[in-house]
DNA sequence: TTGTATGCGTTATCAC
DNA sequence: GTGATAACGCATACAA
């Protein structure tokens, strides 16, 4: 483990530490003679340049930050693996932080209150952000991008997804198939994040546009997007006097709870009880049955948001940009009555 | 953006950079009243150490690299969890590396090829690990432990499973739920991997105990160890002329696409085909029907990874150790027929 | 094309 | 208990 510098290399090809940075940065040209001799002191002695020290002259660390609530979530881990293989297409490596829903936690990560120095930028994919971070001064803070449904606040880079439209659509499609009392399953408790907002406005305006009332029974909260909280959920949405015959759930994991739920309380998943997901985890399309959901492209999201993240890294100053990536509904069985 | 260093602070709070430095890192004991001063021009200056500057002081940088070859594999992404949040106990974060499979890449990612002088040590999960790593001179390597699965080769710290017991207890217990012929999926196809290899001798030897033949038809590979996989394989179990009654797969996500396979083939999940995995993923728990198999506990495993690999980091020259986790078997509904 | 000298921000060695 | 200064390993401005 002890260090081989440069200088050992020079030493030993007989050139200045300046020529041994070059040949291994590829720089100016380097005279092949040179070039060659440089080479095999460096294989001589097994030099690997110190990355740190390259870090702290360059000011620049090669080194992404990802702030996830839970990388054990499929929604996360999905998305991580796609952000991981972006940002290694850009010669950035990633670097996970988990906020576990802890709001001081997300901020504080996101101010850089902590070690933060050592990130080139920030990826930042909270399950609930709160309209606070919009008070951020982002001028203090290192290039940071939101990852998902948020709504534009004008002052972090910011992929999003239309989750009202989103939810609309999900909503309409369990009325399109003939469901009548549709629950949803996700609001938060307490109304301070916008992501549930947004999802329970959609589900609102779509049963508003179809001519069916709103059951405030059929509203559930969940405190996270667990399997166990989409499970609950549903058990006590199966309990009411009047149950739903249809479950629009915030996200694929709750529907995995929901469907457990289902089929535990002795009711048939779709034909007594629809239920549809948004986010499109793998884990869905091979449940039994197949989960209905609306798809989030991670890819896209992740390919977006390097690129963007990329042209902040490379220029501070730029506007801060807003990309919309599109979603798309994606029938499968458990929304599918027996034929 | 604009860098705030330990002479801003210690200007203004007129003291010597050293004082700055001493009270950060809470050293020698230095006068409340100093103390206060100190506390105070960083708070008015937003100061916030450069880890990159300390890091190439004290050849530390508090990281940790975890080398998985696919975080959105469940089983990977619970022990990113546990291995994140163990690592944040002893004051380290993690970054996370995916070898997608890529024998070269782990070798690379292992012998620390690249960049790697940027962590203090490597916590190393490779899906399949060949027998080569045990020629690597480990003493040129950072401090790395090796997660799950192997075999000891004295090198490498070691976190290890049993595979051969898992496997025999996951198969034992499908004869004493009266199967008879019991498939095993996950071998693979070039046997050069420990893991598959060990799980199957497992398999043998649990058949060769109960006193039934082998039939080389019901030893299917898997290329990989996706849901997808274990799917294929059971479509082609399930087409030969004379079926399982019982599929053993080595990862529960080859179970999760073998239940899927069954029901998809008209047949009844644990009446007329039971099926067990490994691992004790979450999604297995809320499956229809819910997954039997053999739990590895992550915590565990994470915990004394994370214990095994801050000693060595602190002592390079120790010896390599072994610790082999327990693994419990879970029977669920997967492997239990109908009352 | 290559060599010399300086500084990145921190901690550690030495004095005081 | 605190202040000045060197050094960590690298990249670069400047000089040659």
């Amino acid at each position: 483990m002890s260090q081989v510098t440069v200088k050992d290399v020079a030493r030993l090809a007989k050139v200045s530490p300046r020529t041994v940075s070059n040949v291994v940065n590829d720089y100016t040209h380097v005279s092949d003679d040179v070039r060659r001799r440089v080479l095999a002191a460096i294989d001589e002695l097994g030099y690997r340049p110190n990355l740190i020290a390259r870090n702290l002259r360059t000011g620049r660390t090669g080194l992404l930050a990802l702030i996830v609530p839970e990388i054990d979530v499929p929604y996360f881990s999905e998305l991580a693996r796609a952000v991981i293989d972006a940002a290694s297409a850009h010669g950035y490596r990633v670097m996970i932080d988990q906020t576990g829903h802890d709001h001081e936690r997300e901020r504080q990560l996101l101010i850089g209150s902590d070690r933060t120095m050592l990130f080139d930028g920030i990826l930042f994919s909270p399950l609930v952000t709160q309209d606070e971070i919009a008070d951020l001064d982002s001028s203090t803070v290192l290039p940071t991008i939101l990852l998902g449904e948020h709504t534009f606040t004008g002052r972090f880079d910011h992929i999003a997804i239309d989750n009202t439209r989103a939810a609309h659509e999900a909503t309409t499609h369990l009325v399109a198939t003939g469901r009548r009392r549709i629950a949803a399953v996700g609001a938060q408790p307490r109304e301070t994040y916008r992501t549930p907002r947004q999802r329970t406005a959609g589900y609102l305006s779509a049963l508003a546009d179809a001519g069916l009332p709103l059951d405030d029974d059929l509203v559930v909260p969940a405190a996270r997007y667990h399997r166990r909280d989409g499970y609950d959920a549903t058990r006590r949405l199966l309990a009411l006097d009047a149950p739903p015959d249809a479950i629009f759930c915030y996200s694929d994991l709750l529907a995995m709870g929901a469907m457990r739920a289902v089929q535990d309380a002795g009711r048939r998943i779709a034909d007594d009880v629809a239920v549809i997901g948004i986010d499109d985890i793998e884990e869905g399309r091979f449940a039994i049955p197949s989960l209905s959901t609306v798809a989030l492209d991670k890819d896209v999201i992740a390919t977006r948001a390097l690129e963007q993240l990329v042209r902040r890294i490379e220029d501070p100053s730029r506007p801060a940009t807003q990309i919309v990536v599109p979603h798309q509904l994606i029938e499968r069985d458990s929304t599918r009555r027996a034929a």
